[in-house]
DNA sequence: TTCTATGCAAAATCTTTGCAATTAG
DNA sequence: CTAATTGCAAAGATTTTGCATAGAA
């Protein structure tokens, strides 16, 4: 599902008279390969990582801006004072997150009947609704356990 | 209803040793008075229009910190790249947000429904769950009108 | 060749901290 | 009197911009 992404984006890209560049490929693999959201600074420090190369800061941003403009990528705040990205799903991929306010994990979550209710509720809102983000805070299975360990923050 | 919030607070407040100050019962009757979320640029400007005198940009996120920390606020964010904070509501109060994506405003709104939904889900995700944010983005009424205006940003 | 993409460093924002002075209890 | 509260300014952290260069079409 990846793959097609990454074709996708660079279709759009392309047809928006947009050329190709290093940095913006290296983000566009990173998302197409993460199936959840990313921070800037995730995704920088991924990229050094990977290939000691890397991208700038300020291309990673400038990238990041420009594929939320186009609807490829979706912002996702999850409370935790960072705003992450992820690939936009396009289909039914359409995902929501649970957040464990301990260690600061994410991880998705779908849910049909909660979309059907809040494609209901979309239409009774004073609000030409076109999307919309659900978060779940609590304690995840292993810090529910653990009582005294510490955030990870990895 | 904002009466009782702020006397909950003081009380809550009291009984964890702290003392009273000027700056904390300024954002108090602030947040008491206001329904929805405010950043806090927004309070601090508020609380400099209303009386002059204000409160310190140091000590409005530190009575915000600490109010979120007591639980007595809830942060939220609505994708502006903004954190926002208002009073937790305690009971039935609960609500969620409506923003506009094109001139940036919030709107509370609630349903009874969309609760449900979200209670039941919560049992079977892998996650004990405390709370929950959702966000609807999209265009208000009057931006849905007026293809042109730009963003007011007030 | 022309216009986009990128990197670097400076600038702008937004938050947090250190410290001294003030004030509530 | 003691400990919490404030304000101010400095320090941090994050995001955006200006500008010159490299690169794609």
């Amino acid at each position: 599902v990846s793959e097609r992404w990454i074709e996708r984006a660079e279709r759009e890209l392309a047809s928006e008279g947009r050329k190709r560049g290093g940095a913006r490929r290296a983000v566009l693999e990173l998302l197409g390969a993460e199936p959840c959201a990313l921070s800037a600074q995730e995704i920088e420090r991924e990229l050094h990582r990977r290939d000691g190369r890397g991208a700038s800061r300020a291309s990673i941003y400038r990238v990041l801006d420009e594929l939320e403009r186009l609807r490829l990528v979706a912002r996702v705040e999850t409370g935790q004072q960072v705003v992450r990205y992820e690939r936009a799903s396009g289909h039914g991929e359409h995902h929501h997150h649970l957040v464990c306010e301990r260690c600061g994990l994410i991880r998705p979550f779908s849910d049909p009947g909660l979309e059907r209710a809040i494609a209901r509720l979309s239409e009774r809102v004073p609000l030409a609704v076109s999307e919309h983000e659900i978060v779940l805070r609590g304690a995840c299975a292993s810090c529910a356990e653990s009582p005294a360990a510490p955030p990870t923050d990895s």
